[in-house]
DNA sequence: ACCCAGGATCTAC
DNA sequence: GTAGATCATGGG
């Protein structure tokens, strides 16, 4: 942990309170972006008006001002141990956003309105079964099938809290009383299936470090459940792949609209050539932008 | 009753 | 490899 501290020491002043940290020098963070840009699903508002959720198997409410960031919860030494990384802080968004900008008009005002967006680096087991549940399916259901999933596998951190599921608890669960009480529906089966074969083969950012993102997609898709839309949302909510770009139906209406690329394959092909390596984080805002009305396209 | 939701699967051509 | 029906569930 040493060498992270010494590490990060000139971009973040780390402060312990009672209880928690303030981390002083946090850029391009906006807590509303960060936790309502469709990557997670388990961050919600508390009657203070700050986002509470588990990450890993750790709860924690969020507060940023000013450059400040407040995690209730943590110690100094979770912080350099997860937090840091799963909000990505040692990443420079600014120099993202300042690329990402020059492409055209539209993508610069996407990034102005979602311009606290950062990509999350969450855990590998919870993003694949969190996103095989997003299929055909929208947000706040997709919360509650989570929600319901950890209150009755999931291990308990605090009172009314509880961590993700570990992958054997899914993999020896019964069908149909998984249906029974997450009411995620014929889903249920992938879950179960996915969760089987991620017992016996997983997959992290680290086992992903040799091999290109075709290969990456190849691998996620064996996974029940898993088709090109969800294996890019694995790839890329986990920081796997920064070029990874999902292509939901909000984001193909942009791309026939804006950039006259429909299929797929044509999609991937322009974007990968158009926005590169951060293609990632292009998806991200464009997709905030548009889910959330501020940028409009023509329905196709 | 019908349509939709950050799609994926299965089947048939 | 690709177009079409089908897949639970809850809300509008």
């Amino acid at each position: 942990m040493l060498d992270i501290v010494e590490r990060v020491k000139d971009m973040y002043k780390v402060e312990e309170m009672k209880k928690g940290i303030r981390v002083y020098g946090v850029k391009d963070f906006n807590p509303k972006h960060v936790f309502e840009c469709g990557q997670c699903f388990r961050w919600n508002l508390n009657p203070m008006g700050h986002y509470c959720g588990v990450a890993g198997e750790n709860y924690a409410e969020i507060k940023y001002s000013d450059g400040v960031l407040e995690i209730i919860g943590s110690t100094k030494e979770e912080f350099y141990t997860f937090w840091l990384d799963y909000f990505d802080l040692e990443r420079d968004y600014s120099k993202i956003k300042g690329e990402l900008s020059l492409k055209d008009e539209y993508m610069r005002r996407a990034i102005e309105f979602g311009k606290g967006i950062r990509i999350l680096r969450q855990e590998p087991f919870e993003t694949l079964v969190s996103f095989i549940i997003s299929a055909n399916n929208n947000i706040p259901r997709i919360k509650k099938c989570i929600e319901n999933l950890c209150r009755n596998y999931g291990e308990k951190i605090k009172d009314d809290v509880y961590a993700f599921p570990k992958p054997h608890n899914l993999a020896n669960v019964c069908e149909n009383e998984l249906s029974d009480c997450i009411k995620a529906g014929y889903r249920c089966n992938y879950i179960v299936e996915a969760s089987r074969l991620f017992v016996e083969q997983p997959f992290s950012k680290e086992s992903f470090q040799k091999i290109d993102i075709a290969n990456a997609r190849r691998f996620m898709r064996q996974y029940k459940g898993v088709g090109p839309k969800v294996a890019d949302c694995i790839l890329l909510f986990t920081g796997s792949y920064y070029n990874a770009f999902p292509v939901d139906v909000w984001v193909r209406k942009v791309m026939t609209n804006l950039y006259n690329v429909s299929t797929h394959k044509e999609i991937d092909e322009f974007v990968q050539e158009y926005f590169g390596s951060i293609a990632g984080f292009a998806q991200q805002y464009l997709f905030y932008a548009i889910r959330e009305g501020f940028l409009k396209v023509e329905v196709t």
